[in-house]
DNA sequence: TATACAGTTTTGTCCAGGACAAATATGAGA
DNA sequence: TCTCATATTTGTCCTGGACAAAACTGTATA
């Protein structure tokens, strides 16, 4: 397997691949007749447990000093420490475990009924997703469970979106991810629960260039962009990313954050808010129109 | 802008943008004060002109010995040759380039009710799908309109697909794409017409890394995996891929591909089924129904 | 005139090994 | 126990060279 190959296998850069075995001596991967570097399958395995580990919080140094046994004795004992579930998040995850998608999502469903979209998404959507984020860091859960949790929990959020009708506004808010971010469950939950305040969403999906958001944010005369930063990237490629946009956007716009990676932050510039639970969605929004359009411009 | 800013934003590999440096001296970016390379905003904007003639099938060599004006000029010209349009794809794009999203989504969800879901995505969604594509090359629209149009289309193929129901199967169908391939209305178009078809699909929507695919497909215990392939990836990255994946997938469950980038690629191995169009997955279907468990172990 | 083939050019991706600052850990003093 | 300064770790960037796959060119054949 070659070097690009792994790279998008595992997540992890081709310089960084390469300067983990200048440093710490693994990956060891074999040579192919040009001398360009092919990895075997067990040295695989094992950088995505360390990166596993990593996302906990680990550092590389050490990981990658262990052999094979002692990281899979780490991985297994890291996985130990479980936090407290919920009935129905202990029946979801069993469903995502025995892969009983239609299942799940006529659960979710029942659950969404019974309880409205705020409710369910506020107190059943975001905790499982997160619970899941968690579990796969563990260990517990293959990366194709979340991919499944998350394309089942999408298919309920777009249903109940559709369901509520399109509000007339104002504010029109315009929601995205910004280019390296790939999930966007935290972006749907944001549309429902802002599409149930009253607020025009109009979405653009994940992944969007700055210089489109930029153009789009102008094209449709929104008054918020509203972006979903999840964990993937790392802090300082993402206040670069907000600072440009920031600079790059007129100041009429306003520009709001929320999620995972919402909180790591510190650095935030002037003209950014971050909305760090989505419960704070709504107070933001009677802010926004409490604030009134002469105070913006 | 710095290097990596500029490999998220265009999505030209930072190796390309240093290596089109040395060879055309184009681009040309500024340095800061440790060396790195800073791209001003002009020339982020010609390497965006550039990219999306290079998508229309013109080679870099050209393009960057052509000065700005000379550049621009070559995109207006190539901009000209419009193919032929249906009365409903000209309101479409018009309602796109308009920014009118709810009334694009009232339009689309109309004609889904009069035509029902096959010819719906086969006469409306996929031609629709591939016209935006062509017109984003020629630079009649811009990104934002084209993720417009994708998450429009998506809410309305997954209200369409949840109207459906779950067919019992078999076969059951794994959908997802490979790890480089963003674009996932594909994914939905087969869904919808598989499931039509009487198949049961499980979608883990895009990007999964090859080891999560065929996890997933041993754990779904599934008959086929089908993959959209799209334009993005190089054919030599593309067949690498899908080799891997047949190496590792067990003997017994399919693996099938389609979508605009599986025309391209020439040397597909044993055991890759080529769907060349949206309208040959019923008759593939037929086909592997009627083939029978038995004959394939 | 159209098609198949061989030779040439173009082009993307890989390599090595050095460098530096941001992020993180560690220890000293209040 | 907390705060701040110092040391270590770590990812990303740099240069300039190399090579094979892909694309283009022109020639010979049906």
């Amino acid at each position: 397997m070659s070097i690009a190959a792994v790279e998008r296998e595992t997540g992890l850069p081709k310089d960084t691949l390469r300067v983990w075995e200048r440093r710490y001596g693994f990956p060891r991967p074999e040579r192919d007749p040009r001398g360009e570097r092919l990895y075997p399958e067990d040295q695989i395995a094992r950088l995505r447990t360390v990166k596993r580990l990593m996302d906990r919080g680990m550092r590389p140094g050490r990981l990658l000093a262990l052999d094979a046994d002692a990281l899979m004795a780490l991985a297994e004992e890291s996985s130990g420490d479980a936090p407290p579930r919920s009935a129905l998040h202990d029946l979801a995850l069993f469903l995502l475990k025995t892969h009983q998608a239609g299942e799940l999502r006529r659960e979710l469903v029942q659950v969404l009924m019974r309880d409205g979209v705020s409710r369910f998404v506020l107190e059943t959507a975001a905790p499982l997703a997160r619970q899941v984020g968690d579990a796969w860091a563990r260990g517990e859960l293959q990366v194709h469970e979340e991919h499944l949790l998350s394309e089942v929990l999408q298919a309920v959020l777009r249903q109940a979106i559709a369901q509520l009708g399109a509000p007339a506004g104002p504010p029109l808010i315009l929601l995205t991810t910004l280019p390296d971010e790939r999930h966007g469950l935290g972006l749907l939950m944001a549309e429902a629960i802002a599409t149930l305040e009253g607020a025009r969403c109009v979405s653009l999906g994940t992944q969007t260039p700055l210089h489109d958001i930029v153009a789009a944010a102008i094209a449709q005369n929104a008054d918020i962009v509203a972006l979903s930063l999840s964990s993937n990237a790392t802090p300082a490629q993402t206040v670069e990313s907000l600072r440009l946009l920031r600079a790059q956007l007129p100041p009429a716009i306003g520009l709001w954050c929320g999620g995972a990676g919402a909180g790591r932050i510190k650095r935030l510039g002037k003209g950014l808010r971050v909305i760090g639970e989505l419960a704070e969605l709504g107070a933001a929004l009677d802010d926004w129109r409490a604030t009134g359009v002469a105070a913006r411009g």
